[in-house]
RNA sequence: GGAUCGGUAGUUCAGUUGGUUAGAAUGCUGCCCUGUCACGGCAGAGGUCGCGGGUUCGAGUCCCGUCCGGUCCGCCA
């Protein structure tokens, strides 16, 4: 028999008991007359022990980390015990190994902290998979497909496959394409997602599909954008926009419950697109914490139900604000007795080219009920009092604002923000909410000419 | 396509105003050690400072070019 037990499972349980285990050589810590090894495999690490007669046998046979072994012996208590691992209370007191693979030196090392950065890693990708935290992700990854698979199967989803090379559909991205030996100088395309294909068994009447499924995008890298990638792909038929949220909000409780054992049974926040981008500038706001943005100057005609007051800023003779297409600000709580210094380095903060903006404006809202600000010069106390409450500012508060091109500054405010949230403890990374952004209807029905038709965004 | 940061020991990094023999940690090798589990102690090996050119008495350091990598913009739903 090869093994008869793996590294993880063995305990007290098993005391006296002959096994045999394989595995990688995690780590060697020799004390003169005996040796410790631990020997790691998928399931975990279990300790072995080379006594008096062995050594002699390891001093002709040198083990070295990440070769391949396979060890019988005895299960024994140890004297020393290890509680941070489940095998921690034995060690298996060795009668007989054999070294099933050397190995080179590894360059760099097998832990949770390794020493290897992401290039030497990727190289040496069957030894960077062998570490514990990657190990993790696949089984995360797994757990939350397993999870997917089963509500939708319940929920009476088919999973039906599509094909891969295909006729280009072109979604707006580049399409890769593959070289066709049946037609000479032409090309298959890859899908850049199966959407004609859920469309097509819509028509033919399967209401419920889904798939775990690769898209292909051939456009440029961001640090978490890849041009392949895997997304859960559904689609419904007979059904409104609240029949398929409902759906999916069900999917995502039921992933958090089976992954993480987290009940979420509080209502999911719902938010449109409009609203998200008015109040925090991003399609995808962390409303962990409030800090919403005030907006002091007409929206542009994407902004359909909003509306402003820009008399608070007009007629200043201050040509930032003046010749800026939208003026934001953000109160930030607490931070009024920011020094000369701190506000310098956010105003660098949001000159970085990543950010953009040309230059930041504040006003201090003092404790004692006063106000100084960088725009002293061109609004009166009574202003700048009127520009701090719209934007619902407090005693003590730091108001933060950004002129300049609307989309931009959008951007720009909602990562300051983010930035400022992080600096003042308020983006937890343990705690989560969800939030639905609904997105722009596409179309509308249209009562005169009895047909969907599409909305100009 | 553009901007920007980086490339120094196997690895992760430091390296001052341009100045003696380029350092640390970790890994590796050897010796010592019977209870470690990030073992410990002692000793040692290990470098084309990405590559090419220039400035200089002298370049890891300054300048130009080039290659590679990261991040961001463009692009991408």
């Amino acid at each position: 028999m090869y093994r008869t037990h793996t590294c993880g499972e063995l305990n007290l349980n098993n005391k006296e008991q002959t096994v045999t285990i394989a595995g990688w050589v995690q780590t060697v810590r020799k004390f003169g007359a005996i040796t410790f090894v631990d020997l790691r495999d998928r399931y975990g690490i279990t300790q072995l022990l080379f006594g008096e007669n062995l050594n002699k046998q390891l001093d002709e046979q040198p083990l070295g980390r990440e070769f391949v072994l396979q060890a019988t012996g005895v299960v024994n208590e140890r004297s020393n015990k290890n509680k941070n691992i489940p095998t921690g209370e034995i060690e298996i007191n060795v009668t007989e190994f054999k070294i099933l693979n050397k190995s080179a030196v590894p360059p760099f090392t097998i832990q949770d902290e390794t020493d290897g950065g992401d290039d030497l890693r990727m190289k040496y990708r069957y030894l960077d998979l062998r570490r514990n935290v990657v190990k993790k992700n696949l089984e995360l990854r797994y757990a939350v497909n397993r999870s997917a698979r089963n509500y939708l199967h319940e929920n009476g989803f088919y999973d039906i496959e599509t094909p891969f090379l295909i006729k280009s559909t072109p979604e707006g991205a580049r399409d890769f394409v593959v070289p066709s030996r049946m037609n000479a100088g032409e090309f298959y395309a890859l899908p850049q997602s199966p959407q004609t294909f859920k469309q097509l068994l819509m028509v033919s009447g399967y209401d419920r599909y889904y798939q775990i499924v690769k898209c292909f995008r051939d456009e440029d890298l961001r640090a978490d954008r890849q041009p392949e990638f895997t997304q859960i792909d559904c689609e419904m038929a007979f059904v409104e926009q609240n029949d398929i949220i409902d759906m999916f909000e069900g999917l995502v409780k039921r992933i958090f419950k089976d992954v993480k054992g987290i009940d979420y049974t509080e209502g999911v926040e719902r938010m449109t697109w409009e609203d998200a981008m008015w109040n925090y500038g991003n399609d995808k706001p962390d409303i962990r914490f409030d800090m919403k943005i005030t907006n002091y100057k007409k929206p542009s005609s994407v902004y359909t139900n909003k509306s402003t007051n820009s008399s608070l800023i007009d007629k200043a003779n201050f040509v930032v604000f003046d010749n800026a297409e939208t003026v934001l600000a953000i109160a930030v709580p607490g931070c009024s007795e920011y020094t000369r210094k701190q506000t310098d380095e956010l105003t660098e903060w949001v000159k970085r080219p990543q950010i953009g903006m040309k230059g930041l404006a504040f006003i201090k809202c003092n404790t004692d009920g006063t106000y100084k600000s960088s725009i002293d010069k061109f609004y009166d106390i009574e202003r700048l009092k009127a520009i701090a409450e719209a934007c619902n500012a407090n005693p003590g508060d730091l108001i933060l604002i950004l002129a300049g091109n609307e989309e931009r500054t959008r951007k720009a405010m909602s990562e300051l923000r983010l930035e400022m949230a992080k600096r003042l403890g308020l983006r937890k990374e343990d705690e989560f909410r969800l939030l639905w952004v609904l997105d722009f209807p596409l179309f509308e029905y249209d009562e005169e000419s009895n047909r969907w038709v599409a909305r100009h965004h």
